[in-house]
DNA sequence: TAGATTGTTAATCGATTAACAATC
DNA sequence: TAGATTGTTAATCGATTAACAATC
């Protein structure tokens, strides 16, 4: 019939999180259902483009009435694939590394660091944040073992290609890589590279143009 | 003449770190010019997104030979802001903030936290990674005093609304929300709302298309 | 000179915005 | 019934992709 894999849209995705947040603060003040419009109110978004994607993700309302609460949290968590539970391995224990296997929002959302790497043998056989942290050496067997498919490489640039190269032969698919490093792998893998900075960026050409705008009247 | 402040692309910010971390590789090694196509390569991008992007920031090249890497790493600089240094104050030194607090990728893009801020008073007077941190109780006249303009929130998403209202009386212009809740602000203060899960659907989302594009032969 | 690579112009695609009919 | 809000269709805008001329 149609396509295999549904179509997916990058902005979309960006601002699913987020809606997701307020409605679970909504859920727990009680209201049981509310409108594109109050949604995008206190989002700071445009109604239509909550509209929009709240159709995207395939959730119904009614008019007058808005949406149900609850309907649109499962909506917005199954086309995110929240409902399953998706297992993650993580390599590099430093601040970031320890920050993200301490991060409560993976559970939340469907997702559980099952175990972390480091290269410093004194790492190995503790656990942080109740996650078992082993020795480099370990990673290949155990990842292939457990069938895990997502590998977060926090270790310092020179060490990612390394890393990845290791995650690969253990037969994951997936890498999503906080090193600012390019890393080059095979076709059937995926990378995400990430990157905090641009957030940063973002934010700061907003404020300069939101700045500009009042400075001038109009035109 | 023209609008007082340029355009700008979220798409391009978000690949420009990509390729500053890679050119800054590829002048380590001594490498003085680079080919679109060769850069394209190595990040796995199309050559034509990446001529495009170099334009869109600036950078001349000469046919047949390409680009002059440090020109290229200005140029992106350049376009980023990170040739001057902007001063940022975090709120909530938990794991998140501590990692970010000590986060090396921010000196080298032009940001410095100068000071952090906790509400469990015992954190108060020590310094995570040389940034002193100060009880919440001191914020808005230092922040004041400091004018500073960029305010990182990592506090729990119940205590986020009051951290931003405190901010804002402090005389913020934007802040960087890493606490998943909705935030109320007046018209003339940004929010950049983070959230990294959405990286990971990505992620995932390109994993399962890779994976069905494998799978089915055409069509 | 020949060819690789840039810079530029045009075409396509997708996301956002707008308009409006349907309906509770 | 009247009006608010949804769902849908159309228009605009911007980003990506393609094609090609300019040039070192």
């Amino acid at each position: 019939m149609t396509s295999p894999v549904k179509p997916f849209s990058i902005p979309i995705i960006r601002r699913l999180p987020e809606y997701h947040a307020f409605l679970e603060q909504v859920v727990a003040k009680g209201t049981e259902t509310i409108s594109s419009t109050t949604i995008a109110e206190f989002l700071n978004l445009d109604p239509i483009v909550v509209r929009k994607d709240l159709e995207h993700v395939g959730a119904l309302g009614k008019p007058k009435i808005g949406f149900v609460v609850q309907d649109l949290i499962s909506a917005i968590s199954d086309y995110m694939g929240w409902e399953r539970v998706d297992e993650l391995v993580l390599v590099g224990v430093g601040d970031l590394g320890s920050a993200l296997m301490g991060y409560a929002g993976f559970a939340k959302r469907g997702f559980k660091i099952v175990a972390a790497f480091d290269q410093m043998l004194s790492k190995s056989g503790t656990s942080v944040h109740g996650i078992p942290v082993f020795p480099v050496s370990k990673l290949v067997n155990l990842v292939k073992r457990l069938r895990i498919e997502i590998g977060i490489i926090t270790v310092p640039p020179n060490a990612a290609q390394e890393v990845a190269d290791l995650l690969i032969e253990a037969g994951i698919k997936g890498i999503w890589n906080f090193s600012p490093a390019a890393l080059r792998v095979p076709a059937n893998v995926s990378v995400q590279q990430e990157d905090i900075i641009s957030s940063l960026v973002i934010l700061q050409k907003n404020m300069q143009k939101k700045h500009a705008g009042i400075n001038k009247k109009e035109e």
